[in-house]
Formats: structure tokens, C-alpha cells, sequence
DNA sequence: CTTGCGTTGCTTGTATACAAACAACGCATC
DNA sequence: GATGCGTTGTTTGTATACAAGCAACGCAAG
């Protein structure tokens, strides 16, 4: 293994989108740390565009900085809880219940293309990408409905919702979130729009309700004790000698993984 | 005139917090230059965390930065005016509609407080006050019917439609727009939701319909010629040597100014 | 008077250097 | 064995240095 970065040359933007994809994808946890200096080796940069991201990052609610040790995805309480799933509540039941025209046949297309890839990824074995679509759902259609500035809010508001979820773990069901996405956009079709809200308010009300234990409460140090003390496997490889800098396996988590979407490539508003 | 700086050892929030202060006061208009060694400069950093804090604006789609060119105030398109008051509509009769039980006494009472002064900032005579406060109407709504996570939401898309009111000038009254407050609170005091969220609905888009002529245009580079060339007027003060560097009373625009809110200073998430 | 070109100054973009502070670890002591 | 203290390493926070590039200005030529 050569010390080349594993995703060379990315500008700040694209670590921000990085970031946000992995905690979409679940592949990221809440309270997990995220050391300047080791990021900046991922992707192949100095810590100067690393705290660029950081700094977008925390402008939107995604991560915070303890002084002196460090970037660590917000952990959610549970009253941060309760305030995002309301939140998207009313920004989602707004945005649909403000439909007045139909929605035109391409965007309905559109949805029914992403319900089918949500219904494929269950049958599928990725986890990661199942959870990044059906949060993904909720992001295009705002898209579709409204435009890209609600979708960016959305965006916003779905990651954490999505580590909520993580943080106290959800028993709903994937492919009853699923079926009811297909019964919104059915709505939607049959140019029921109010309908559709009251639909989107049970799903994300009933997303919300599946909240589970109190916490898992993984300690953020213990992926790196466990990535610096392999407790005795077959597996030498993953036996760094003393003088190891630090094992870059730890953020192979953030590699792209191309949750194969149905949309365009996000882009935070007109990021240069 | 010494070169000290105008205002001491700000952080990066607090920088952000400033001019997004200034816009939601009109006393930053859409398209204005901002310049990192100006700003480190006003607010006496480095440009280190200048370029922090626009990178936390960027990300809020508040400034943009154009190559080797510097940073601007985003200038909003009819499209994009048109996308965010439907956001706006969106989020805050969403919000309304999703308020099941009845508004506490305190709130009610701060809101109310919050509509007179408004009333008395439309009888003074400061207008930058007067228009603060009444976009600060809806985030301090937000922040009482729901929370600071749909609060900081709306004080993003309320500071953007402030900047389409100033390029497109609207002529939209101020005295109605605060009435239409009134009224709102009214309805929320005698718990009709949902009409709120109809009269909300009514004054943003009457606020939208009163978008009038394409464009003021002014040059984003015209301020720095007019101070730099002063039509000869006996300002003798004002003329400055060719050594000099920069006037820095472009940037008094900047300084507090204090818009007597009746909110608790704005603060984006937890920001250290 | 107009037009084209070269120079200059200022701007961002990126990296690196330095300092402060915290946490953890080890060691000596009780 | 337990506890307190000193040391060390790592981390962020901030500033500065350097490079590249664009825009504008002035000057000269037609």
C-alpha cells in the first residue's frame, strides 16, 4: 500500500458532498471524529480545504468542533429529534399542500424511476444504499415538486433525521417506507396534493414514532483502539507497525460507493 | 483616523452573523463586492477567517465568489426570486398547519412584542431597522412555533427574499405587511392554525406580487470609483492621497447599528 | 480618435509554519 | 496497589507566505 490519497485532488465542495452522501448512506456515524490531518490525507489535500468543508459543514448543522479535539458528527438529542422530524414535517406537508398545478409527467416519471431503484435495493444486499434512496426519495422530490432550494433544506434536514435514526436505532421497516413513498407519488398522479401531504405526514410521523433505545453510545475513540490494536486475527496485513502513522482503512467508509441515483449530481446551490 | 480595526477580534460566526445581519437590514445590497482584505481589515483578522466565514455563507447561499474576481453578494434571478418566496410559502404555512395545540401565553406575548416594535420602528425614521424587523417577524414565528432548527431555515430564505426585494424593488408598504403581522398573531391567538397559515400564505405572496421594475443594475464596482474619484465636492476630508489604500468607510455599512430586536441574539446552531 | 498590446497591481487559492492547549500515558511516590 | 504529577504527542486555531491569474490601466501605433 502506497501513501497516495485515496481520493486525490477534491475541492472543498466536493469533501463537503462526500460527507454528507457518507452520513446519508448511514456509512457514517453520529459522534464520529473527524481529524483534520487525517482527512486531508482521504482526499489527497492540505488541512486548509479540509476546514473549508468542516466550516460549510458545521454552517449547516452536520458537525461540530469540540476546541482542541477535534470535528465530530453531531449526535442529535433526543429533543433535536422530535425538532427535525417536525421540522420536515412542515416543510414537506407545505411544499406539497402548496401544489396547485398537477405535476408534470416527467417528474412523476422520475419518481416512479426512483421508487423502482428503492424497491431494487431492498431486494438487494446493500444496506448502505437502501437507506441513502429512501432518505433520497424525500430529497428529490422536492426537486421535483418545488425546486432545488427546498431540495437543499431537505438534504440538510433528511441527514439528520437519518442520524437520528442511526444514533437511536430505527425498527421501521425499509420496505413499508418504500410502499408508502409509491402511495404518495400515486397521489401525486392522480393530482391529489393534499392527499399526498396527509400521506407524507403519517410516513415521516410514523419514521419518527419507530424510534427505538435510548442509545447505543458508541464511543468515537473506538475505531481507532480498534484499528491500532487488531486483537489477534489472521489478518497481518491489518498489523501496523509502531511507527504507522495512522490506518487510512478507517475512512474507506467515505469512498464513493456510487449509490447508483436517479438524479443529477447534488450540488449545494452554484458551488464554483 | 487611525488604522485600527472597526470591530475587534470577531470570530468567523460572528462575522457571518454581521453581514448576514446586514442584509437582513438592507444595508448590504445584492451584488456588493466584498473583498477579504477589506473585511479582515473591518473586522480586525486575518483573512483566514474571513475566508471562513464566506465559505459558512457560501454554503448558506448568501455570498457567492467569482474566480480571482472576489466574493459577492449573491444577485438573485426572477427565477430564483420567484423559487424562494415559494419556499418561504412552503416552510411557513407548513409550519402553521402542523402546530396542533395552542401557542403558549409567553410566545404569544413575544410575538406581540415583536409587531409593536415594528409599529414603532415604521413611525421612526431608521428604515434599515424597519425592515429588519419585519423580516425577523417570520424568523421569530419559526423560532415560536417550532424551533431554532426551522428558525435558522427561515432566516437564510427571509434574508433572500430581502435581497430580491432590494434588486427587484418592492413596493410592497411596510405598514401593511406589519398589519398583515397583526393579524396573524391574531389568528394564532384565537388557535386557528390554519388561518395563519392562510393569511401567511396571502402576505408572501402579496409581498412577492409587489416585485416591480427588472433591475436597478448598479455596478457592483461603482461604489469603490465614486469613493475612490469624489466629484469635487468640499469633503476635503474625503480625498484621499494616491498612496492610500482603501477607504474604509465603505464598510461602516458593517458596524452594528444594533437593530433592537426583541429576540435573543441570533446564533446558528451551537457555534462556538 | 480608435484600437491593440504590455505592464502592473490586486485578488483569490493553496500550502505551510507556529503557537497554545488538551488529553493520555508513564513514572515516581505514598 | 493506588494516586498524583510531569512529560509528550497530537490537535486545533490563527497567521503568514507564495503562486497564479485576471482585470484594468496606460501607452503607443495606426
Amino acid at each position: 500500500m502506497s501513501t497516495t490519497p485515496v481520493l486525490p485532488r477534491s475541492s472543498a465542495p466536493q469533501i463537503a458532498t462526500h460527507i454528507v452522501d457518507a452520513i446519508l448512506s448511514g456509512r457514517i456515524a453520529p459522534g464520529q471524529r473527524l481529524g483534520e490531518q487525517e482527512l486531508a490525507d482521504v482526499f489527497g489535500v492540505s488541512r486548509t480545504l479540509v476546514r473549508e468543508a468542516m466550516a460549510r459543514l458545521s454552517a449547516r448543522g452536520m458537525v461540530e468542533v469540540s476546541s482542541r479535539r477535534g470535528w465530530f458528527v453531531v449526535q442529535p438529542s433526543r429533543a433535536d429529534a422530535a425538532e427535525a422530524f417536525s421540522a420536515r414535517i412542515a416543510v414537506e406537508t407545505g411544499m406539497l399542500n402548496s401544489l396547485d398545478r398537477p405535476l408534470p409527467r416527467a417528474k412523476l416519471a422520475r419518481l416512479k424511476a426512483h421508487y423502482k431503484a428503492e424497491q431494487a435495493a431492498i431486494k438487494g444486499a446493500h444496506a448502505g444504499n437502501r437507506s441513502y434512496l429512501l432518505g433520497d426519495f424525500h430529497v428529490c422530490l422536492a426537486e421535483c415538486v418545488s425546486g432545488p432550494l427546498l431540495a437543499d433544506i431537505l438534504r440538510d434536514l433528511t441527514a439528520r433525521t437519518t442520524l437520528v435514526a442511526t444514533l437511536f436505532q430505527s425498527t421501521h421497516d425499509a420496505a413499508l417506507s418504500c410502499s408508502e413513498h409509491v402511495a404518495i407519488v400515486a397521489a401525486l398522479e392522480r393530482n391529489d396534493a393534499s392527499g399526498a401531504a396527509e400521506l407524507m405526514r403519517a410516513h415521516i410521523g410514523a419514521v419518527a414514532a419507530a424510534l427505538g433505545s435510548p442509545a447505543p453510545q458508541v464511543d468515537p475513540l473506538d475505531p481507532l483502539r480498534q484499528a491500532l490494536q487488531p486483537p489477534a486475527t489472521s489478518d497481518a496485513d491489518a498489523k501496523p507497525g509502531p511507527t504507522t502513522k495512522r490506518s487510512r482503512r478507517l475512512f474507506t467508509d467515505l469512498i464513493p460507493a456510487t449509490p447508483t441515483a436517479t438524479r443529477a449530481p447534488q450540488r449545494r446551490h452554484k458551488e464554483n
